[in-house]
DNA sequence: AATCTTAATTAGAATAATTCAAAAATCACC
DNA sequence: GGTGATTTTTGAATTATTCTAATTAAGATT
């Protein structure tokens, strides 16, 4: 954990809006304006790696990341333009849907759903 | 249609590999030597806007096309780099596995799995 | 058939997210 | 404090995709 690793990771933990590799930039520059946006890459796929970060795609959007270690999917609210974390309910288990082959393996597994959420007004 | 959007859209017909646009590029020059990369793109993107083709990513890989339009979802094969559709069961429906807030609307949904096949010995 | 109209294709340049390479800085340890 | 390993920095490279402008093709109209 370098001082920049700590601070991307903080930032990451403090903010839940999903921030790309770019927005994370802006952000930690206010409090180490030295910082370069190569190495928020470096440092954002160092906490993938180790996986205390998760790199989120949205088609053929820029990499968002997420520091929420549930398990949970992802609502792209497309009023609002915002991420939203999703949980599974109790005991949902997804091979339970699928038609999948006898003996197949998940490894990892991405959801993604695109929608409208009721305004909060 | 187009004489070239066809050739784009019968590739995609018969070849359920999810090929990426070069791979398109290249397998419609066989049949059409002076087409462009540029006019694959132009007619996959067509064919998406018009609903006969669905455009599939993965994670920050070149775009795939499937034109499978029965709804399913892909799993990605570790061993064999091979993308398989697999079906929802009957009757499974992906709103009774999460805790979506009241009154939300799912416009599009995408999900995407990478694992291990049982290998077909 | 010739002309007009419109949309599609082509070739090549531009874009933008991400990665890479090399040099400078930092860190860990003796 | 020196030494080697790791990280950061800067700026250039990469690459999938999009854009631009010019050309071609396809239909419709005379
Ligand atoms: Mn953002
Ligand atoms: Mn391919
Ligand atoms: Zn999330
Ligand atoms: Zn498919």
């Amino acid at each position: 954990m370098t001082k920049q690793r700590r601070e991307v990771y903080g930032l990451l933990l403090e903010d839940a809006s999903h921030p790309t590799a770019n927005d994370v930039f802006r952000k930690v520059q206010d409090r180490m304006p030295q910082i370069s946006l190569a190495t928020v890459y470096n440092c954002l796929e160092a906490l993938v790696t180790h996986g205390l970060v998760n790199q989120v795609n949205f088609d053929r959007e820029p990499s968002r990341y997420c520091a929420n270690l549930q398990e949970h999917v992802h609502f792209h609210d497309e009023a609002s333009g915002r991420i939203h974390d999703i949980e599974f309910k109790d005991g949902a288990d997804i091979m339970d849907f699928l038609n999948l082959p006898e003996g197949a393996e998940i490894t990892e597994m991405e959801l993604t759903i695109r929608g409208k959420l009721p305004s909060r007004d």
